[in-house]
DNA sequence: CAGGCTGGTGACCCATCGTTCAGTGGGGTG
DNA sequence: CACCCCACTGAACGATGGGTCACCAGCCTG
C-alpha cells in the first residue's frame, strides 16, 4: 500500500508522507475528542498545517474520514491475519483474534469506538462516511466468519450460522472494548478476553473437550 | 407515571400532554433522521409547535433528549419486567426478555440504535446526555444480570459473571437489530431471537439437558 | 539574480444550529 | 365589550464548522 510502484520521487514521496501525516492527525482527534468534535480545523491543528492544505490532499472531510477509517481497517485486518496465520486451531485463532482486536482497539483508544458504533447507524450516519465504515466492519465479519466455517468443517465448532456467530463475537468483544475504554483498567485485559471467549466458546464449541 | 397525584388540572394537564407530544416527536425525528440531524427546529416541525416552543417545556436540547431517553427506557423497562414476571424459569424469562427488547427497538426503530450506540461514546458524546443513556443502559444491563444470578442460584445457568454475561446477551442483541433495522425484513423475527438465545444460552446454560 | 511556479496559508464566506426575546393573538375575566 | 394575560411564535443572534480563494514564500530554472 505504501509502494504501489517503485517509480514516481520526490513529490509522490512527499505526498505520501503528507497523507499519512493527515490521517493519523486524524485518528488522534477522533480518538481524543470523539467523532462529533472532530473538526477540520482540529484535524489540521494537530496534523501541523493549516485547514485549507487539508483540501489539497482530500476532497472534503468525508473523504478524509474514509480514508482514516480504511487505514485502521487494514491495520487491524494485517493484525487480524497474522493471528489467523500463527495460530493453530479454530478455537485458539478465535481467541488470538479476539485479543488482538481488543488490543487494536485499545491502542487507537476512541477512534474505533466511531467504527464499532457505526453498524447501527443510519442512512448516512455522520456524513456519510458510515457507508464506507459498515462495508469495512462487514469485511471483518466475513473473514472470522470464515473462521468459524473452517472450524465447524473441522469438527472443531458446532454447526451454527457462521455469520451470525462471528457478527455476535464482535458485538461481545466491542462490549468488552466499550466497558475498558470507560473505565481506567478494570481488569486485566487477558481475562477480558478469555471471559468473553469462555462465554462465547461454549455457544459454538461443538463439545466438551473432554 | 402519568398520574403522579390526581390534583393539579387543566393547566397541568395541557402541560404535560405538550411535553408528551414533544417528546414523541422527538423520538420519531432522532428515530428517522437520526441522533446527527436531529435538531430544535426539526423536533418542532414534527411536533406541530414553534422552535421556542420547546423552550417553554425543557431547559434546552440536551434536557429535552434525556427526556426522551427516560420515555423509552420507562417502556422497556416496563415490558422487561413484564416478561420476568410472566414466564418461568431463568432461560425463559431471558428468551422472553430477548423477545421483548428487539421488538421494542424495532418499534421504536432507530431510536433504540442510539441509545444503543451510547454506551461506547466518549468524554460526552452527543450534547451530555450521553451520561444520562448511558445510566439508562447501566440499570438495564443490572436488571437482566439479576435474572441471570437467579437463574445461576437455581442451578439452571452456568456459574458466568452474571453481569459481563448479561452485558454480552444485551450486545449481540445489539447486533440482530442493528441488522434488522439496515435489511429490510431478512428473516423471522422468533427467527433471530432464537438463532441468537441459543448461541447465548449455550454459553451460559449449566450442562446439557439430557 | 530575476522570474515564475507550486505547495501552503488563513482570513473569509455561507449554511446551520442552539438559544433568546419582543411581539401577537385568542381566550378568559370583570 | 374592553382589557389583560400568557402560551406561543418566528425573526434575529452568536457560535461553530465545512469549504474557498487571493495571496505568500521558497525553490527550481534560465
Amino acid at each position: 500500500m505504501t509502494h504501489p510502484h517503485p517509480i514516481r520521487t520526490k513529490e509522490q514521496v512527499l505526498k505520501d508522507f503528507r497523507t499519512g501525516e493527515i490521517l493519523d492527525a486524524a485518528r488522534r482527534v477522533i480518538g481524543e475528542l470523539g467523532y462529533a468534535e472532530a473538526s477540520m480545523e482540529r484535524i489540521a491543528q494537530a496534523a501541523g498545517v493549516a485547514k485549507g492544505t487539508l483540501y489539497l490532499y482530500f476532497k472534503n472531510k468525508e473523504s478524509l474520514l474514509s480514508a482514516a477509517f480504511e487505514l485502521g481497517h487494514a491495520e487491524l485486518m494485517g493484525r487480524t491475519r497474522a493471528c489467523t496465520q500463527r495460530a493453530r486451531g479454530a478455537k485458539a485463532k478465535l481467541r488470538e483474534i479476539a485479543r488482538a482486536f481488543v488490543e487494536h482497539c485499545a491502542e487507537h483508544q476512541a477512534f474505533y469506538r466511531a467504527l464499532l458504533e457505526q453498524p447501527a447507524l443510519g442512512p448516512d450516519g455522520f456524513a456519510g462516511s458510515a457507508g464506507r465504515a459498515r462495508e469495512l466492519v462487514d469485511e471483518y465479519i466475513r473473514y472470522l466468519a470464515g473462521s468459524v466455517e473452517r472450524g465447524i468443517r473441522a469438527g472443531e465448532l458446532r454447526g451454527v450460522d457462521p455469520e451470525r456467530a462471528a457478527r455476535a463475537l464482535v458485538e461481545i468483544l466491542r462490549g468488552v472494548v466499550a466497558l475498558r475504554l470507560r473505565e481506567p483498567d478494570p481488569t486485566e485485559l487477558t481475562e477480558d478476553v478469555d471471559t468473553a471467549m469462555d462465554l462465547f466458546l461454549h455457544g459454538v464449541d461443538a463439545g466438551e473437550p473432554k
